[in-house]
DNA sequence: ACTGTAGGCCAACGGGTGTTGACACCCCAT
DNA sequence: ATGGGGTGTCAACACCCGTTGGCCTACAGT
């Protein structure tokens, strides 16, 4: 999935090499970082623990080669200006349910520091090119990609980690029809007013 | 803090027991659940492991005491039913930023199956019944508290656990002006046409 | 056919974990 | 003063973790 590397040539050990990989992602999705544990993942492999560590050194290692993927956004170029909520929303929901990568950082942002920043990363490399090209202020881009990311990541936190029952009830389509206009809005709401500060209520 | 049993004596140990608890939510807040030590939490709190188990009877006990606390919400049925969305998000901002409880509780959910139900509960006791006398259809009310939940859990976790810096550096007030319109139309608005097959955009 | 090397397994180390039981202390009721 | 139970410490257990080094095997290049 994540060798497109050119000038590698095959090795005999490839097939070793994935099958970590994808019990890694496995495990580290539904178990976060430290439940997922090198021997359990060998195991799932069929192979012993200390070939992980030969290939990938060490747990860190194998985690950074694991999430080492490229999502390809879609391109938004293409859809009209006010379709951008609907299509991220979608875009968002195949990725997190066809690949357990998303699922595994979010899971593994939680309690580990390099899990985070990876996540932050994706999220800034996937969200603020848009945010920048769709939203009316650019300086405004990152505080808007932000927002984004909240509902986006919230989203994915109640339906696929945390398993709120009505959350994981809903299809797709639903999920679509509701978070798709406060995406549109988080991105291209002119922002208006300074806030207003708060009449009364505390 | 969430000691209101009213026939329960003082004991002598009532520091200790309390020590135990701050410690634990700090720990539990910070690390998640795997790397909060018992040893760590005795050591913060300055006393034996052993003491937390004998209090406690185990980390899952520990844990279960830590968590257990009241958040009130607010009066709703005070409120205009158009400044629900405003209240709450100012609410759970309050909340989280002053208590380690919820960080504690959302940090372990992701994680550990007892801190998810948890979550759910919590969640469940918190906003179900807002929904349920706000939203147009009673029997909504579980899907749009789910929605909410998305929201709220999701700027939770961007601003206070991933620490996403645009999210952690935005106002509190920016954050309301962004976030209430999206909780009040998850919660009030007519859910329309059974959610619009999609024109054609795949 | 021979040999070097990469692929793979096994056993072990050192350290950290939750948890337990035995032992000292102090305070309070008698 | 004298028990006794609540409060606390210490040392240890059994287990699991990441990680290491040595050894065997099988393939590839000559």
């Amino acid at each position: 999935m994540a060798q497109n590397e050119p000038s590698a040539r095959p090795r005999r050990s490839d097939a070793t090499r994935t099958a970590i990989l994808a019990a890694a992602r496995e495990r580290f999705a539904s178990d976060g970082y430290e439940r997922a544990t090198i021997r359990s993942i060998a195991k799932d492999a069929g192979i012993d623990p200390s070939m992980v560590m030969r290939y990938y050194r060490n747990k860190e290692g194998l985690f950074a080669a694991a999430v080492e993927f490229d999502l390809r956004l879609p391109d938004l170029s293409a859809v009209p200006r006010d379709g951008v909520g609907r299509a991220l929303v979608r875009h968002f929901l195949s990725v997190w349910e066809e690949a357990e990568v998303l699922k595994a950082l979010l899971r593994v942002g939680v309690t580990n520091a390099a899990g985070a920043e990876r996540t932050q990363e994706i999220f800034k490399e996937q969200l603020l090119p848009v945010a920048r090209t769709v939203c009316p202020d650019p300086a405004e881009a990152p505080e808007r990609a932000a927002l984004v990311a909240s509902q986006i990541l919230g989203m994915a936190l109640t339906r696929y980690v945390l398993c709120f029952p009505p959350a994981v009830a809903m299809s797709r389509d639903d999920l679509v029809h509701w978070l798709a206009p406060t995406v549109q809005r988080y991105l291209t709401e002119e922002a208006g007013a300074p806030v207003a500060p708060a009449p009364g209520n505390g």
